[in-house]
DNA sequence: CCAAAAGTGTTGAAGTTACACCCATGC
DNA sequence: GCATGGGTGTAACTTCAACACTTTTGG
């Protein structure tokens, strides 16, 4: 800090990130795989680690997020601070803290995090530095190590919240997606059936999207219309229109 | 933690407390004042300190609330965590630091948590143990010690989004309250004026108040009818009525 | 009788919900 | 020609925004 800087793990604040990545099904979520040092099997935890002390956090999860998957630069919303004394004290979290940190007892308080990516711009390579960081989709993750299973709750209602005030999710598609897809992926992450037809007009009247003359090909149906985000337009928006809240 | 419990300072986590307090008119918060160890003038800070190590977050920042204003067993929500490294760099802050902290050079992240509190619950005392506590209007508070001006944004912004999706605030108000005062509080808190007729219907139709026999007494007005929150309802509106959002 | 705040209705516009059929394609 | 998902319109209803005058009281 302010004069002498340092740069060394701090013991005692962590960082996790909850990934939600969109495969135009299913909603998924980053994990990485951890051998149990105990038995033979595996379990899941979120990426996440120590901080450094000279580190400001969100650059934090940035980092541990890269070294534990090979993402970069992804842009992260905080979900809040997970601190509870005893989230460290499940025996399988122990044995592997006392494998990994040098002070295994310490109390670490985790900052949560969250960000949306297209799955195509992540692919896992199990072979890679990246150690086994795969995606699962979102009905099949049951516990979590440590309070990841928490930490990704926090996360996914936050994002629900968001989702419901504001269009957000686009970077969970690719450049060019068709509206079903959004149909799907706002229908993946609300957990609920949507409208079809109210859902297009509502999208399409914020004419944030532009549609493109290109359109499906191969498909054993009516090919559909490819549309494309407006960023430019996205912002102009939410300038006017998103600052006037329900009163 | 887990079997050893340790109850000694964690001199890295620190919790502050936003306050929100209404006296009828503008919005207030608590804050204390703490003496500059340089000079003779006084600067303001949110209520906050550091947590124990076997402390919840939570649990320590209601601690740390008592200890420094007296206020008792309030629910508090959290704002996030704020921790970048130079947060404590500023030369009053380093100077006080110096001054009353063990390790004045430690980086400290620290949750923000925010509260709403019926102003007549807590007087300030200036001669009780509670240093000088006291409210501030909000519209009067500039900078603060540390990133308390941050955190008091960030709960004031989560304190406005909140507002405009669920009816909240009553605990800023007595018991029994006019539609009028409630008025003037949406007011104060979201800082835009709002027609009359439209917010009482509003609030009405949403069958959490119940209208009292009483009515003002001695104003040089026609008397305002007093209402009560009704939290039975409350509750049972928040089950069914606010899950449905938008979509 | 004056000042001050309380209280009250209506209208037009916008938004929301619910709902069923035809279309273009690959096989 | 059939299975598949793409694409479209309308009507009833609810919500929202804007707006002005009368009432009751104390002094």
């Amino acid at each position: 800090m302010h004069d002498k800087m340092n740069h060394e793990l701090n013991p005692r604040i962590s960082a996790d990130c909850v990934i939600f990545g969109f495969d135009l099904n299913t909603l998924n979520v980053l994990l990485i795989e951890r051998e149990t040092v105990v038995g033979l099997d595996t379990y899941k935890a979120l990426p996440g680690d120590l901080i450094f002390e000279d580190e400001p956090l969100d650059t934090a999860a940035n980092r541990v997020l890269n070294e534990l998957t090979g993402l970069e630069d992804i842009y992260l919303e905080q979900v809040g601070a997970f601190g509870d004394p005893d989230r460290l004290s499940k025996p399988q979290d122990r044995a592997w803290l006392k494998a990994v940190r040098q002070d295994p007892d310490a109390r670490v308080i985790t900052i949560g995090y969250y960000s949306l990516v297209g799955m195509n711009n992540y692919v896992p390579q199990p072979a890679s530095f990246a150690r086994a960081a795969t995606w699962i989709p979102i009905e099949e993750i049951g516990e979590l190590a440590f309070d990841h299973r928490e930490i990704l709750d926090g996360a996914l209602k936050k994002l629900k919240e968001k989702l419901t005030v504001q269009p957000i999710g686009f970077n969970l598609l690719p450049e060019k997606f068709t509206l079903s897809q959004l149909h799907r992926l706002y229908e993946a992450i609300l957990g609920v059936e949507l409208d079809k037809r109210n859902f297009r007009r509502k999208m399409l009247k914020m004419d944030i999207l532009e549609s493109l003359e290109e359109r499906q090909e191969g498909v054993p149906h009516k090919p559909s219309q490819f549309y494309k985000f407006n960023e430019q337009k996205y912002h102009d928006l939410l300038k006017t229109g998103f600052d006037n809240f329900g009163f």
